[in-house]
DNA sequence: TTGAATTTGATAATGATTATCAATATTTGG
DNA sequence: CCAAATATTGATAATCATTATCAAATTCAA
C-alpha cells in the first residue's frame, strides 16, 4: 500500500486556497488514484470508486480528476485511444511515453539529451516552453515475439 | 496554386488497388486539401468544399480524409484541441510541432539528432518503432512580447 | 448550530466522429 | 454503349467521452 500523505497534504492546501471543500467522495477518489500505477482513465477509476461507495457518480470522478490535476497530483495524458487518462504527479518525475500499438502496454522513459535538444529547439525558435509530449508507438518485444 | 499531380495519381492508384471509386467529390474535397497548407480539420474543409459545391455532405469530407489518410496523401494530427487535424504527407518531410498555446500557431521543426535518439530508446527497449510524436507547447516570440 | 457556499448525483447536453440506409453514381463485362 | 453489380453519397441517427444543469445534500466558518 503506497503512502500518500504528499498527495493529501496537497489535496487540503490546494481545496484550501480556492475555497473548495473536503468532501468524503475527493477523499476516496484520490485514494483509489493512489492505489495504482498505471495510467487510469476516469471510466476505470470510477470503476473502482463505485466499488467502495456505490453511490458515487460519475461525473463526481471527473471532476476529482480536474481537481487532482489543478493541484499537481495528477497529469493527464492522452495516448492511442480517445480517452484522457491521468499518472501520478508526485514523486514521478517527468518522462515520455512508448506505446505498443500491439496489447496498448505503456513503457516510460526518460533521456536528458532529448529534454535539452527540445529546450534548445524552443530557445532557436523564441519560444518559451510551457510543456511538451513525446510518444513513440512501435511493438513491444512480446507482442513480436508472437508474430 | 500549387500542383497536386502526385497526390492525384496516389489516389487513384490507391482507389484502384482497393476497388473504390473515383468520384466527382473525392476530386474536389482533394483539390481544396491541396490548396492550402496548414493543418486543417474537417469541418474547415468541410465548409472550403461546399463552397464550391453547396451539396456535398459533411460525412462525406470525414470520408475522404480517411481515404487520403490510407492512401498516404494526408496525415492526421491531434494537436491542442480535441479535434483532429490533417497536414500534406507528399513532399513534407517527417517534422514535429512546436504550439503557441496563446494564439494556437504552429512551427514545424526537425532535428535529426532527436529522431536517432528515439530510435536508440527503441532499440535499448527492444521496441519496433512504428510512429512517434513530439509537440512542445510554449508561447510564440509574438506573444510573449505582447504579454 | 446555522446559514451561506460548495458539492453531489442524476441526467441532459455537447461536439466530434462514425454508422445506417435509401437513393444515386460509377465501373465493368459483354 | 448498356445494364447489372458494386460503391458512394447525403441526411440523419447513433456513439462516446466529457461537460453543463440543477435540485437536494453536505461542508464550512462564525
Amino acid at each position: 500500500m503506497k503512502d500518500y500523505a504528499k498527495e493529501n497534504r496537497l489535496l487540503l492546501d490546494y481545496l484550501k486556497k480556492n475555497n473548495l471543500n473536503s468532501t468524503r467522495q475527493r477523499d476516496l477518489i484520490l485514494k483509489e488514484f493512489m492505489s495504482i500505477e498505471d495510467h487510469v482513465s476516469a471510466e476505470e477509476l470510477f470503476a473502482m470508486a463505485r466499488k467502495k461507495d456505490p453511490s458515487i457518480g460519475q461525473a463526481t470522478v471527473f471532476r476529482a480528476l480536474k481537481v487532482f490535476s489543478e493541484a499537481g497530483i495528477a497529469e493527464p495524458v492522452e495516448l492511442s485511444d480517445k480517452t484522457v487518462r491521468y499518472e501520478h504527479k508526485i514523486d514521478h518525475k517527468h518522462h515520455d511515453h512508448l506505446v505498443c500499438v500491439s496489447c496498448g502496454s505503456i513503457v516510460e522513459f526518460f533521456d536528458e539529451r532529448i529534454e535539452s535538444l527540445q529546450k534548445a529547439v524552443c530557445n532557436k525558435n523564441g519560444y518559451s516552453i510551457n510543456r511538451h509530449r513525446l510518444d513513440i508507438f512501435g511493438v513491444c518485444p512480446e507482442c513480436r515475439k508472437k508474430e
